[in-house]
DNA sequence: AGGTGTGGCTAACACTGTTAGCCACGACGT
DNA sequence: ACGTCGTGGCTAACAGTGTTAGCCACACCT
């Protein structure tokens, strides 16, 4: 394992240990032993850290997704992955996508769970993941005031939403290549 | 005007001027013609400049939507708003929502469009609100690759919603007093 | 042996939010 | 009229942030 990879391992570790106020060069530095201006002769910076976790989040979710039979089990894979690594769902989601420092493909891999359960239909898609993202992203940010009943939300959200989702056009089953700009964006 | 309020109104200047990093106490000070120290004799702290742009924006936000006649607009209206005043939009829905700070009744407030549109119903409002803010939140983000057809997205999204919100059961066609926790909270 | 890249180090810079302590001024009570 | 006191400014300073410059030891390769 590359150094660089270490440092990213400490501050996956540190920034769902202590939160993101928390990852910092000097305490990053200090988890592996060394001074703080040393983390620069592996990495450009700390966006490039940043970086790597943000792609680091798609994969695992995009992993997670697989699995999932149908659309409501998806949903609640989703919902429960985000649930259980908040703050790398955050990272991944309110950071603005480096899709330069982004390895190829793994936007598109993480889209593709989604685009095959609506046949490939790119707009149903988007909503569905604004939906789920909307609500995960409520959830997190402690909105649903206490008490408040998230699982009927999800239910009521996606019980509705299945139906729509089957009965879209079936016009591409196989999910579409992972070409450069619109094909496999849906999902990230 | 009091010299707090003066504050505020720079850093919302400033916030959608330069962006959030842009706000910073000294350059907030600058703006004033004072030092950076003398904020604090107006102010605790950062965050509470933060919790009353927050609560500015959630008025102003309810303000707007109130004017929706159905929920299709309401559904345009609330995407216009959140890209008009993206910096606005953001410390509002991403921050933790200080509830302690907030004024009363303003978190409310911001929900009563909403619940108005679905006859009260507390869940399907919060199915809503969580499309339209995971939609918003992914295309301030920069999520939805350039060129992809959001207009479409909001539309296909909210032409079905539309129907499913008025066959609603119409067990409280008022919107419930604001109580405590659990009624006006899904709308902030 | 000599050169070279790798990966540490210290010192320092320009920022950030924030605290302590001082001081001028204006209002207010006696 | 005079003391008192709150208001609102100031400077100096602290701890912490990301980051750069420059130095140096060691391993490796010719």
């Amino acid at each position: 394992m590359t150094r660089r990879e270490e440092i990213v391992d400490v501050a996956e570790r540190l920034l769902e240990r202590a939160g993101p106020q928390a990852v910092t060069m000097r305490r990053l530095a200090d988890e592996l032993g060394i001074q703080a201006p040393s983390l620069y002769k592996h990495v450009a910076g700390k966006h490039e850290i940043e970086a790597a976790l943000q792609q680091r989040a798609l994969q695992r979710l995009g992993a997670t997704l697989e699995a999932a039979p149908d659309l409501p089990s998806l949903a609640v894979a989703y919902r429960a992955w985000a649930l259980r690594h908040p703050r790398l769902y955050e990272i991944a989601t309110r950071l603005p996508l480096a899709r330069e420092r982004l390895a190829p493909g793994v936007e598109a891999a993480a889209a593709v769970p989604l685009l095959r359960m609506t046949g490939g239909d790119l707009t149903e898609a988007r909503v569905l993941w604004g939906l789920a993202h909307g609500l995960v992203d409520l959830e997190l940010a402690g909105r649903f005031p206490p008490g408040a009943d998230v699982d009927a939300v999800w239910a009521r959200a996606f019980a509705e939403r299945a139906g729509d989702a089957r009965a879209a056009p079936s016009d591409a089953v196989e999910p579409p290549d992972p070409g450069p700009a619109e094909s496999g964006a849906a999902g990230s």
